[in-house]
DNA sequence: TTGAAAGCGCTAACAA
DNA sequence: TTGTTAGCGCTTTCAA
């Protein structure tokens, strides 16, 4: 029967039982300093006798100043980080280095806009060595100035750069530009643009006019659309109000829907992520057009869509799982008192089915 | 500038540069207990001016004996868990609740089968309040064990019950036996089974003996098993290495396959999972078969597959956000010293486009 | 090789 | 209303 965690015994009980001293029974635990092996049976049978399995944690952090926890603040609701698969991919990279340092990953809830507290309290209070903040969008991040004023360490992952602060990003502004000269290389002309919330509200949703694209403050956002703008002006935007498939198939339904004369209609997509793109494939079937003989769709990000089939969505990959993986090294790193460095990884257009040669 | 976190000032040093007792500007923070406004101004004052931000968490968690964190032991690696919007749902649900309650969530791999260390060294040490398992897979569980020993109580997630523990759970044999039986009020008696792995290995994969069937050890796996058996028997079981769709369109690629005599292939097959059911339908598609006049197809979980439009599956649902919620509530319930509960929530078979009555 | 003592930073009795 | 005192459980000098 598992005892409540008020009685458990404690370092000193076991010290006791055994006839030696605290600090004693503490080598025999943490092998940190010299002891007959037969002073450490004692002790460790002592502890088998009473019941006591380590040295609580807790105290061991307040002596340490350490607590083994890093704080992985996402970039919104939990249920919707959990919902995106870039997230997903990100995290499994993370935790897989943090687990392999025995540090553990505490969820924290980001930015929630609808809400009346701009910051989750545990941001403000909980126990943590280093934070990583795996979605940065804004450019003032609450986030950042709340852990900052606390003193813990941060990782950033995205386009912002702080002195001190390590950050992994990749060049979203490049992927999307070689997104975009793909279909230009292709022949296409009139390209329509999906994008990602402009704002972190995500309230928003349907074309947008150039003057809301200036205000744009999601900085992944604002990188795509600059990188489309670098090869050619898209000659429709449409906002999405989160990167899911049923919100790409909306907006592709309304970009390429019957009403659009067929001369006028145009010839490719770039979605500015995969589940958009791929929400644009299906709208695409459901109106009868060829993809992509009819239209040609590019993604981002490389997400593996097996569901898709037959098709194959020409996507600008990025190395998710890297990111991930490169966070949790920037955050032993910084744990060991190196230099933060900024790491930024490379991105690739993958051709898959999706894209063709324009027609005529 | 962010400072190390090792340099930061303490209460005492706020104490003494506001000139009272430490325990006074204890309650300047807590709020816990009379003190002058004035007093607390000056308190507050003289903690702005040396930069202090609030007592140090470890110390309050020392003193407290709660660190305000819940371990969530996931049910495999945590990629997959991730990946699986199963388990995504649940955590949602969960994360909503002990977020109300300013509870963090520490993110726990779970079972490791392929590793040489049976479990993550946070079950055994990391400082948690309480310890949520939400996907008890195993009747012995060894991070059951190792977190009873450590005296962190428990919330389980599953068929298995235990006495002071409390349990959220659905009832799998009778979702899995309403989904059959759906199946054979429309007149089918060939019904194929796709099943979720039945050890944690998942290394198995393809066509199942009884033999096989009867050493199953995950209990989720093994209930809708027997609910299945329940109503009939299936004319072929297919085990699956894990819930994914590829799994699925693989296990009905065989089962569907041309070789099968259309006047022995199954005209129904139930899947264990949507992701597995998916998998299915986009199998039957690619054979040429129609969905359902050819194949009538059940899942189970009630997941939203928006890509698999036009189809909707046929699906056993299960509250999953309201499992995690009740999870989330029981641990509230437990940190409170309330009576731990069984708690059964309801499954409800909803019929979607893909089952019809069996031909001839 | 072991023990004594001094905290890590905070909170909560209790006394003033 | 404020201050004094005594720890929470552990680690780590330093001395024996």
């Amino acid at each position: 029967m598992p005892r409540s965690a008020s009685d458990r015994p404690t370092l000193a009980l076991v010290a006791q039982r055994a006839g030696v001293s605290v600090s004693t029974a503490s080598l025999a635990f943490s092998g940190a300093g010299p002891i007959t092996s037969e002073t450490r049976d004692r002790v460790l049978a002592a502890a088998t006798e009473l019941g006591y399995h380590g040295p609580n944690p807790l105290g061991r952090q307040l002596r340490s100043g350490r607590c083994g926890i890093v704080g992985v603040v996402l970039g919104d609701n939990p249920g919707r980080a959990f919902r995106d698969p870039v997230s997903i991919r990100v995290l499994d990279g993370l935790m897989e280095v943090l687990g392999e340092h025995r540090l553990g990953v505490l969820l924290i809830p980001g930015n929630q806009p609808q809400s009346i507290a701009p910051l989750d309290p545990l941001v403000a209070s909980a126990a943590m060595d280093v934070a990583v903040l795996i979605w940065g969008a804004l450019p003032d991040d609450p986030n950042l100035a709340a852990l900052g004023r606390r003193g813990v360490p941060v990782v950033l992952c995205g386009e912002q750069t702080l002195p001190g602060v390590p950050v992994v990003r990749i060049d979203d502004r490049a992927g999307a530009a070689e997104a975009v000269r793909h279909l230009t290389e292709l022949g296409h002309t009139r390209i329509a643009e999906i994008t990602l919330p402009l704002d972190v509200w995500g309230a928003h949703s349907g074309v947008v006019t150039a003057a809301r694209i200036a205000e744009a403050t999601v900085m992944v956002t604002v990188a795509r659309l600059a990188g489309f703008r670098d090869v050619i002006e898209p000659v429709i935007t449409w906002e999405a109000s989160a990167s899911f498939v049923e919100h790409g198939r909306e907006a592709a339904l309304s970009i390429l829907g019957e009403w659009v004369p067929a001369s006028q209609r145009p010839t490719a997509i770039f979605a500015q992520t995969d589940q958009l793109a791929a929400g644009a494939v299906i709208a695409a079937r459901e109106l009868g057009l060829r993809v992509p003989e009819d239209v040609s769709i590019v993604g981002f990000d490389g997400l593996d869509l097996p569901w898709l089939s037959p098709d194959v969505l020409t996507s600008v990959h990025q190395p998710l799982r890297a990111k991930g993986v490169a966070m949790g090294q920037a955050v032993v790193g910084l744990l060991a008192g190196e230099e933060p460095q900024v790491v930024t990884l490379p991105t690739q257009l993958i051709e898959g089915t999706t894209t063709t040669k324009a027609e005529g």
